[in-house]
DNA sequence: CTTGACAACGTTAGCGCTAACGTGTATCCT
DNA sequence: AGGATACACGTTAGCGCTAACGTTGTCAAG
């Protein structure tokens, strides 16, 4: 079967320890002796075996990432984006989803403790529900890190986006572009990003001496839909921000079935710049978070928590961007932005 | 740190075998002691060192998937899909991706096989270049099953979406509409869906009487817009069944960009079903595969395989679906199919 | 009362690797 | 010359778990 450290020094009449250390790179072998041994390594294939690796030495060299969902592109470019980083850095990822299931990320978080990963970087379905497993995690000397969702309770080293700025630019463009009744069509509120982007869209209108009205929507596009079409049965409403694209992409389909046109009618803004928004049949004025760079500082993170160098409860915010398209109509220039 | 088997095992004043025994539940242990140690190991919430015991025993219960992109919804879902029967087969999954890079791949394989993954699922973005690797996990006992992407010189078990077909019933489908100047505009070659594609097409317009029309445009969104556009340049086409649907969304772009409508001047028929087909301007008539479900088959290929239930080499070919939307132009019943 | 068969546990010996310390030899300084 | 110093390498002792075999006790058949 495989070939072993123990062969390779067999082979070459040295011991273990040392085709350990010249494979490592640790030195305390002679530049010939690791070269030789190297070669030999090399022609023969050999590939240690990591497990056993990761029994005998405490470092493992992987970080497990968990996410609530793969589906997203905004989970899965942080993923990409912490990968990047902690592939540079030396570092394998291992990658679970909860399925947003809180259940399941216990387990999830329990299989890579399990599996002895370096650090456990969680984007939590349900944070204050899982707070304890968390807890214990970190007194198992493994560092977990949050990102995107935070909780109540706990309160970690994280990274965020800057939901709250994001929302109140949204809400200031539309209130820019002349609207005044703009409506907020809220996520699942038991998400703080969900809950952070109702306070933005709260601030601004208060600030502009608008009074907000909002609506609970929930995410994905079917309770888009739903939200929206409650939301034109109700009253006048002259702008939305939506608190997550694919709902806008849903409210949208709601307005156009009425026979509204947006924006001409209804001006729609998004949050989170998918894939589709600028596809679909009005293309989408939206908040777009950093998602790549957002992983690439939480990879950054992890590894300078291992290496010690973090603060303690190091928190860090990126600020989002935006992005103008049709939706918006501020190419119908009502006001001058 | 972590509570170990042994210390449990004194805690109990019992023999450490004794409760490995009880907490994999192998039997050799009186149900009154297995009930009292499993009690115990919960309340003080044992986990077993993964790593340790994938060195002890063989099996280590691990699918290693590796997939040349995760930002395609046809690898993810296909990884969903094989990821939740590993789950109930009592598997975890590992997952990497390999950036479509060859040289990557091979080192992710590597880095599977250390990690003592008992299967690697691969979807290779080169399979003839990365035939030597494979040949070599083989013989090293772990079993690669191949999917989606296979090679000349590689033939192994393996799951494939029936690309073949569902060109065909694409390309029948526009003739049947009654378009005779069908062109094709075709993926990556050096990727065998893509090659499929092609001959799925060439055979369905040979069939016909129609005389193929080929160009070769590339992945993406920008490759379809090109291509498109030098078709357009070249000559007077009535319908495109393009390779690969984020193409399509570029194709139509394109179309729609000179001024053309679709599907009235031009219809056109995508692949894939992505997320956004259904979301564009027009939106997309396109063959979807079974994603899940291949991911699913995928899994329950690689339990057998270990379970040594499956044949040697065996093959699996999924069919296709096939959804109609506007831009093919049926709803316009140019002709009843 | 043996004998044997079986259940319920314990013991031993690693899996493949690495940390920590030990040994041997050349080199250098006073 | 004697000892300190440094380097190259070997030895020992596990990491936490499990396979394989050993031991003890029990009970029924002969």
């Amino acid at each position: 079967m495989r070939r072993t450290l123990k062969q390779l020094a067999d082979e070459l009449n040295v011991s273990p320890m040392t085709v350990s250390r010249a494979l490592r790179g640790v030195g305390g072998v002679s530049a010939a002796t690791a070269a030789r041994i190297r070669e030999h390594a090399a022609r023969m294939n050999y590939r240690p075996n990591l497990a056993a690796r990761s029994l005998a030495a405490k470092r493992v060299g992987v970080l497990g990432i968990i996410v609530p969902n793969l589906r997203h592109s905004f989970w899965l470019e942080m993923v990409m984006g912490a990968e990047r980083v902690a592939r540079q850095g030396g570092f394998q990822v291992f990658l679970s989803h909860s399925a947003d299931e809180a259940e399941l990320e216990r387990e999830e978080i329990w299989a890579l403790v399990g599996r002895r990963v370096d650090a456990v970087l969680l984007a939590s379905c349900d944070p204050d529900r899982n707070a304890d497993v968390i807890e214990e995690v970190r007194e198992e000397g493994v560092p977990v890190i949050l990102f995107d969702r935070h909780g109540e309770t706990v309160r970690s080293p994280g990274v965020y986006a800057d939901d709250i700025g994001g929302a109140r630019r949204a809400t200031e463009h539309l209130l820019s572009l002349g609207y005044r009744a703009v409506a907020h069509l809220a996520g699942d509120m038991r998400f703080s990003p969900a809950r952070a982007r109702v306070q933005g869209y709260v601030e601004a209108m208060r600030e502009h001496g608008a009074e907000p009205l909002i609506r609970e929507a929930g995410f994905g596009e079917e309770n888009g839909y739903k939200g929206m079409t409650s939301l034109l049965d109700d009253g006048s409403v002259e702008a939305v921000f939506v608190s997550h694209d694919p709902s806008a992409i849903g409210a949208l389909r709601a307005t156009l079935d009425r026979g509204l046109r947006v924006p001409e009618d209804i001006a729609i803004v998004g949050f989170g710049n998918t894939e589709c928004s600028a596809h679909v049949a009005v293309p989408l004025t939206t908040v777009c978070q950093p998602k790549l760079e957002l992983g690439q500082v939480l990879g950054d993170l992890a590894l300078r928590t291992l290496a010690g160098a973090a603060h303690r409860s190091e928190t860090i915010i990126l600020p989002t961007g935006f992005v103008v398209r049709r939706s918006c109509g501020a190419h119908l220039r009502r006001t001058e932005t």
